[in-house]
DNA sequence: TATTTTTTCACCCGATTGAGGTATGGAAAA
DNA sequence: TTTTCCATACCTCAATCGGGTGAAAAAATA
């Protein structure tokens, strides 16, 4: 069966333009297109695409907005975002948002069909300037030193649980409730791994927990 | 002038197919084929490349190493990891390393191709699966959740100094003997801290803190 | 099989923390 | 000018936490 694409643009002509090379592609079809989201529940529950082809520019409500809807809505069906802009913030917004692909509007026809070809498979299609960024994003707010070779601590699978608890901010008893175990269980557990650590805290704990991602 | 690209792979089989689809293409050349990354200093110099051709899996220094070194010391130099790995791990390891690309060994000729053009004019070329993990990862390791717009922390200046203290580990006697100020005022500032950031510890405001990059 | 590691549980002690309240001076905003 | 917010400081009390010791199953490994 074809990939079904729902297209979100303001734009008259890329809108006719994207549901041309849509149709124009076997094994894709556009079964609608937008102006704008209002009433995106509607529109999608009509479209009821396998992809969602969204501009960031639009009146009323901003493509990223939107795609934080999708997601949250139609977890199943993969967005993929499409802008003039290249500035990192809209990539990191659409991003987070949750948005599968992102691809420069300069892209061609050709690239784009492979693009939808590429979100509908699981795959995450973006413009080479876009993946460059993301990767430059990336190794900014990556939680590590990589070059601290040295600290690698080793915890039991036990132990890395707990640490997730309390990461999560459970205190001791939660995650005896929560693990099934004695809260004195729990509290030899949690000074072993403090050791296993070299911390003397919980709070220390979660700190190296998240930026060493050991949870 | 050709790109010229050093290729270090411990399989002779791969290396030398490698360097056959290089020097079979018009504007790439092969300047060096290295079956591992001792003496790598040495190596680089010999080859003077611009795109660095890395296995991951290779005896003595593993590629992920290897490619710290060569961010560190040539940071003209643009690497493009090769691997028969999929894992998060290796994925999230070789971008911090600060590698330009990522792509798999099942990764075809002409877009192996493609990827060193496409490194050597700063882009990012990945394999679908490997770019859409690194938007999972991205999205696993995003310190800021911009959809949940109701959540924004209001903090004093005081109040972010104190919670960064935290963060960094300090006990509130720490905390009190840095700030200058006394235990007690600490603690009704922490106690201020808990309320604003609707959490009721320590870890959890630590958590928060980071998550929400407020320090 | 024997040995080590992991996981489990218990008790003690002292220090720390969290929650509640009260209060004062100063700065900023209304 | 009054009010609100911020920073400062102190108090009490109960609960929790960190450190230490000890020990016994269970699981993994040699």
């Amino acid at each position: 069966m074809d990939i079904k694409v729902a297209i979100f643009e303001d734009n008259k002509l890329m809108r006719e333009g994207y549901e041309a090379i849509c149709n124009g592609t076997p094994g894709i079809t556009c079964s609608a297109v937008f102006h704008d989201c209002m009433d995106i529940d509607h529109k999608m529950r009509k479209a009821d695409p396998h992809v969602v082809l969204m501009d960031i520019e639009m009146p009323e409500m901003n493509g990223i907005t939107a795609t934080r809807i999708l997601v949250k809505d139609w977890p199943e069906v993969k967005i993929l975002i499409q802008t003039v802009f290249e500035d990192d913030d809209k990539i990191f917004d659409a991003i987070c948002a949750g948005a599968s692909g992102y691809i420069l509007k300069s892209t061609s026809p050709a690239r784009l069909v492979e693009a939808i070809n590429e979100v509908y498979n699981g795959g995450s299609p973006m413009s080479p300037y876009i993946a460059s960024r993301v990767l430059k994003l990336f190794q900014k707010f990556a939680p590590v030193i990589p070059g601290d070779e040295e600290e690698k601590f080793v915890l039991s699978s036990r132990e890395k649980e707990i640490l997730s608890l309390m990461v999560e901010g459970n205190n001791l008893h939660a995650i005896a409730d929560k693990s099934f175990i004695s809260y004195e269980t729990v509290r030899t557990h949690v000074k072993r791994i403090y050791k296993k650590l070299h911390v003397a805290s919980a709070s220390e704990a979660v700190v190296k927990a998240i930026r060493q991602r050991l949870v």
